[in-house]
DNA sequence: TTCGCGGCTGACACTGAGTATCAGATTAGA
DNA sequence: TCTAATCTGATACTCAGTGTCAGCCGCGAA
């Protein structure tokens, strides 16, 4: 599914783009996103600014690129629920395959997560991947679901009120260092949609 | 609410940046935002690309300073609802508000919405102000709530969705070229979260 | 009216992101 | 071993955004 590295040549650029992502993510978190620069980058990594810049598009791309497969695995995710489910149940457990899927090493994305939190350009480019994400989860969301409708205002804003929900739950996580247990953090979240919707803001818990 | 210019340097000062916004927006629309550089715009408007850049710190508040008064809107309109309501009334009828605002030029409205869905950089952009707006708004739902409790995980996954539909019903609107009721289209959006969730993902409508 | 002050303007210089090109080194694969 | 594709570093370039500075304009006080 996610882009298995098949040739030498993409073995190695495999490897060579997460060297160069784990010295630039150092200099990140000891000087800051902002005042890092891409010569600053290359130097630390011992490769030209040419190089580097080949290997990310954009600064940004450096710490998020790890989250670009989460799309797919979303989607997979998707397909593989019994489609015999209501849609925020199908939509929950996709989400738990999404952050099982990103919680490799608890530390690493904590840090990852702050790093993101307080520089708002990966905030917005995060939230730019979010959106790509979006009609393709909407289109599984409907595909199994028996009648195709045109308008799927209904799919769509529960796809992406179910996205906000990954990024508030990861954001309550790595606040906790990785504590809580994320299953629960997102039924928690999810009981935003399920509850009365009364006036009683507050989850019973 | 929303800063009122009040003495005369803030007129000429908010006068000078509708000027300038307007000119820049034709030029916008008809190249496109990413072909049209600084200097591109300040000889259009007439003005050094200095002054031009102190008007608007980047090209993107260009044509997003309009957004700006939009969390304010919410929020106020939050507070003048009345607080036995449940929570998605209330936000229903906020967004509503910040709606009414956003249409006074139905036609010139069209056009921002299409200039910004097809130039991924002013998307991003509206979604950072959209993530200023949210804490704020949070609050103002669960103030006037009887408990308020320290996690407000339920709060925050709802007016984040919110705030989702808005855009959602931004976008079908401006596809329709403005001709649809937006008061439907916000009924239509939040069915999403009062219809029992069933596998069958359609609007009744 | 004249003076002085604060803010606005244009000109200029500068940093840094991102793009494009090119010659030479390297390596995969026949 | 040979060849062609690819990788690399160097260089030059455009443009966004920041900072500075001297001159100008408008406004209130003397």
């Amino acid at each position: 599914m996610s882009a298995a590295p098949v040739g030498t040549r993409e073995i190695s650029r495999h490897a060579v783009r997460a060297e160069l992502a784990r010295v630039a993510f150092n200099r990140f978190c000891l000087t800051g996103f902002n005042q890092v620069t891409f010569a600053d980058l290359s130097e630390a990594a011992g490769v030209s600014r040419s190089t580097f810049l080949r290997y990310f598009g954009t600064k940004e791309d450096v710490v998020l690129f790890v989250f670009d497969p989460v799309g797919d695995v979303i989607t997979d995710a998707l397909d593989a629920e019994r489609a015999n489910q209501d849609d925020w149940s199908r939509l929950r457990n996709a989400l738990e395959s999404a952050v099982k899927f990103l919680v490799r090493d608890v530390q690493e994305l904590v840090t990852i997560l702050g790093l993101i939190e307080q520089t708002p350009a990966l905030c917005a480019r995060l939230r730019e991947k979010q959106a790509e994400w979006r009609p393709e989860i909407v289109a599984r969301l409907q595909k199994t679901t028996s009648s195709t409708d045109g308008s799927s205002v209904i799919a769509t804003v529960r796809v992406a009120a179910a996205l906000e929900i990954l990024w508030i739950v990861l954001g309550q996580w790595s606040a906790s260092d990785g504590q809580e247990d994320l299953g629960k953090l997102l039924d928690a979240a999810f009981a935003a949609f399920s509850t009365p919707a009364c006036q009683q803001t507050d989850a019973p818990l």
